[in-house]
DNA sequence: CCCCAGGCCGCGC
DNA sequence: GCGCGGCATGGG
């Protein structure tokens, strides 16, 4: 099975090139900051509606601990609307600046927040938890989204909950955060535009190592 | 008109 | 522990 996984793993890295995927137009202080934020934003929500809200907290100073855990929440309701659930994503942000502020500093808090730190606050789950630790904090926990789950029930006839999916990554793979930001990175890339609900396997690269593709194509 | 998007929470079972 | 409905905007 881990085998399969690797295999799987080596196609997706050849075919897709998603180094520096995560995007951070406005580089705030400290870095990742950002990074934090998007992950939240863009819960069950298309990117392209999170970089508006982004560009609206960007240029209202809301991209920034302080002023997310002070300000009147009105207004971040205001920017964030065009992400969706704008509501219950505005407290979410509220909670994650005041864990932030509770380190002292963010940077502190990118230092050194744990799982279950993230995990503890409303708003943050399992893979919104491991997306902060992964591209913002840089640690190796691989990220186990919904495109992740439907490429290896696809392709490897691999169910499981969240932590069993990533214990087969952790225990399959180095535990290096470069390499599972790539990787998790391409999943997304493929699930997004090859293996979609409707999958194109008339368009797919990895159909060699694709059970659904060589069990279906009888 | 429909469906979908880089989930999470609170509830019932 | 798992399944479900609610949450909401913008694009195809």
């Amino acid at each position: 099975m881990e085998k399969a996984l690797i295999l799987l793993t080596k196609k997706l890295l050849e075919i897709y090139n998603c180094k520096n995927w995560w995007p951070m137009k406005y580089k705030t202080k400290p870095k990742k900051w950002e990074v934090c934020v998007g992950a939240i934003l863009t819960q069950n929500t298309n990117w392209r509606n999170v970089e508006k809200a982004l560009y609206n907290l960007y240029s209202a100073k809301l991209l920034d601990a302080k002023r997310l855990a002070r300000v009147n929440i009105s207004k971040i309701r205001a920017c964030i609307k065009p992400a969706g659930f704008y509501i219950q994503k505005a407290a979410y942000l509220r909670n994650l600046a005041k864990l932030a502020l509770s380190f002292g500093s963010v940077k502190n808090f990118l230092d050194s927040v744990n799982r279950e730190d993230l995990l503890s606050i409303n708003g943050i789950g399992q893979e919104t938890a491991d997306t902060i630790l992964l591209y913002a904090c840089n640690k190796p926990y691989f990220v186990i989204g919904a495109y992740t789950k439907r490429i290896l029930a696809r392709c490897l006839m691999i169910k499981g909950n969240y932590i069993e999916l990533q214990n087969i990554f952790h225990l399959s793979l180095p535990k290096n955060s470069g390499l599972y930001k790539n990787l998790h990175a391409t999943f997304v890339e493929h699930g997004k535009f090859v293996c979609k609900k409707l999958p194109k396997c008339e368009e797919c690269k990895i159909t060699k190592v694709c059970n659904h593709f060589l069990t279906s194509n009888i």
